[in-house]
DNA sequence: CAACCGCCCTGGGTGC
DNA sequence: TGCACCCAGGGCGGTT
């Protein structure tokens, strides 16, 4: 499952090996991983031959490569992996486009078991500071890795939500690049309880939270990301090592590293929250 | 505009 | 061994 470390990772690891060149083939093998290009198959694999690559951009989890007038849009869902492969390599079960360069160099290898993710090419528009983003990655909100972001302002829009706190974590058009992992993390290291309604924080406790998710992430990111169903890797196929250093997710029934309490799974609007019942406890109603 | 709900999709895991 | 079922979940479209 990647959020920001890993997107980043991913980022990264692309921009070492496909900058500079040249697309020189295309071939898509599932409709899926092209459904948000509006124009069809044919149009994505003849628009991007012949291109070169400038460099990999991100916002939250979207990565994109930009050109004059457009850009590549890669979206890795929950199970997607860039990975660079041997020009020669056979195709992976779950490889839904691969991309060749003019030099024959490694082989740019979309792999996504669950369909989630995809690529687009879509139109580059002019935002603030002279910043060109892709048309559909506007509506998404800086994320904490960004030195534009600004966290007070953020903290401040954090309270106006009439929702629960981690509702408006994972609002991408809030700030982006935080997923169920990271958000779970940051909570208990803010020992904010999750459904606690988002303005009932004070503005430090807001700015306390997203801090913590900041360094979260930052950790996990200096690790290569957490990997904790081995559906994540970069584009080595490599795993990340932070996991080890998930202080709830996943440890339903483990002692809290701080008070030792069992750490509790419960629902969450169709998927789960991790938290310690103790350092995070339950708002009153 | 904000909140919310349901849907997209696959395959690993589980229980019978 | 096989089958039905559950579950993971980011983003988006439609609705309230």
């Amino acid at each position: 499952m990647p959020e920001l470390p890993e997107v980043e990772t991913v980022r990264r690891g692309l921009a070492a090996h496909v900058t500079d060149r040249t697309i020189a083939e295309v071939a898509t093998f599932h409709p899926r991983a092209i459904r948000r290009h509006q124009s069809g198959k044919k149009d994505f694999v003849r628009r991007l031959v012949g291109r070169k690559v400038e460099l990999v951009d991100r916002r939250g989890k979207f990565l994109w490569l930009p050109f004059e007038s457009d850009a590549l849009i890669i979206h890795l869902g929950m199970s997607g992996q860039c990975l660079m492969l041997k020009s020669d390599s056979p195709k992976h079960r779950h490889e839904r486009i691969r991309i060749k360069f003019a030099d024959s160099g490694d082989d740019l290898v979309f792999i996504d078991q669950r369909t989630f993710g995809g690529m687009q090419l879509d139109e580059l528009v002019a935002t603030e500071y002279g910043e060109k983003l892709p048309n559909s990655v506007t509506h998404i909100a800086r994320d904490l890795f960004d030195p534009r972001i600004d966290l007070l302002a953020t903290a401040k829009k954090l309270r106006t939500r009439n929702t629960e706190v981690k509702r408006a974590l994972l609002d991408q058009t809030l700030v982006s690049g935080i997923g169920n992992i990271y958000a779970d993390e940051a909570l208990w290291l803010a020992r904010i309880n999750p459904i606690k309604p988002a303005s009932s924080l004070t503005l430090g406790k807001a700015v306390s939270l997203l801090t913590a998710a900041n360094e979260v992430m930052k950790s996990a990111l200096a690790q290569g990301g957490t990997s904790f169903d081995s559906l994540y890797v970069n584009v080595n196929g490599e795993s990340g090592y932070f996991g080890r250093d998930l202080n709830v997710y996943g440890r339903e029934g483990e002692p809290c590293p701080r008070c030792a309490r069992p750490i509790r799974r419960q629902k969450f609007t169709n998927r789960s929250s991790h938290l310690c019942p103790r350092c995070q406890p339950a708002p009153k109603r």
